[in-house]
DNA sequence: CTCTTTCCATATCGTTCGATATGAAATGGG
DNA sequence: CCCATTTCATATCGAACGATATGGAAAGAG
């Protein structure tokens, strides 16, 4: 019953998150989020509640597809020196995009937010924490998990996001290709 | 000739740097400054230009007291692992200020603004490379300067900034030193 | 002491913000 | 076929934004 959406949630969800990805929260406008989903403002109200679900809602997204999209390219990397450095040669394509050398979502808006909003907080230290499993899980393949294995996957996990806050301060891939390069050394 | 200023320009320009530091530049408003500073409206414009000039001068404000202050630390210490880690630790000390555990400066405002803004973008690089000549003067103290060492200066800095970056989105100081430990010992 | 200059204190400017209200359009149920 | 319901499209809300204008207060110059 009722008149049918007109857009699909994901989608949406995808046009937002990259806006916010881009710009920044306090920077990005109702009105800029309609004009990039090409939904109005009803719309995007009736299915996020306000700007701040819309971008908990993003954040989330972030994770399942992004985040997801390392994951990935990071379990198909052989555990030696060269399969790390493939994984990071990804992660450096997923940290540009249309908008130019945006970084991690997850990490801007740790910065922007995460001090004075405690949801956003737990969703980046969640971030974190599952990006340092990860790491641990993949480092786990070359041997035995021990206590410094798990501060290497902790320092993986950093390594992520000091890359993405390099790109997005404007330094090229060919210096983070050298930062990572030091961090993937000292590792394998 | 004329009534004198009743403020010190640097006086404010801590008061609002401090402000920026806690909340970033789209969530401190010009009002919000005046309340932290004590100078009205009149002042901050006549003496910062506009709300981007004064965020420019507290940056460069930073560079110069904040920075300045782990430069020493970073000088006065041995150059061994032990030192390093007494430079970090002191490091950790200059993130938290009685806003809270606010990071840097210099990298919140990259994250928030360098993709936007060409003069804090400046800034930011400026800054960086500033650190990284600081890490490689002092490592040169303990042998020659290779190539190696210069990646290792670079990673050092980029190691500040992921630091403040951890500390900020919420992370502890026993985390902080944990991950700047396995910095520190992959290159002492 | 007066005049000019500069600053302080405050009111106010036009714009944009996040959020909401309103009426037309589009669907399914009776 | 019509009505209840939901969405679309747009106008508009009060509040806050960055920035400026205005009038009185405080200093040096003559």
């Amino acid at each position: 019953m009722g008149r049918p959406r007109e857009f699909d949630t994901d989608a949406t969800l995808d046009k937002a998150m990259r806006l916010f990805w881009a710009k920044g929260y306090h920077d990005t406008s109702i009105r800029d989020l309609v004009d990039r989903t090409g939904v109005n403002y009803y719309g995007l109200y009736a299915a996020f509640e306000n700007k701040h679900g819309l971008l908990l809602a993003a954040l989330d997204r972030y994770r399942q597809t992004v985040t997801a999209d390392f994951a990935g390219a990071l379990r198909a990397a052989p555990p030696t020196r060269e399969g790390l450095q493939a994984a990071f040669d990804h992660l450096f394509d997923l940290l540009q995009t249309e908008d130019g050398q945006v970084g991690c979502l997850m990490c801007n808006t740790a910065v922007e937010l995460a001090p004075h909003d405690a949801e956003v907080a737990a969703r980046v230290k969640s971030h974190i924490g599952w990006l340092t499993a990860l790491f641990a899980e993949w480092l786990g393949q070359a041997g035995s998990q021990d206590a410094a294995q798990a501060a290497r996957a902790e320092h993986l996990a950093a390594t992520v996001y000091s890359s993405a806050l390099l790109l997005r301060a404007g330094f090229d891939r060919d210096y983070l290709r050298r930062h990572v390069a030091t961090a993937v050394g000292d590792t394998l």
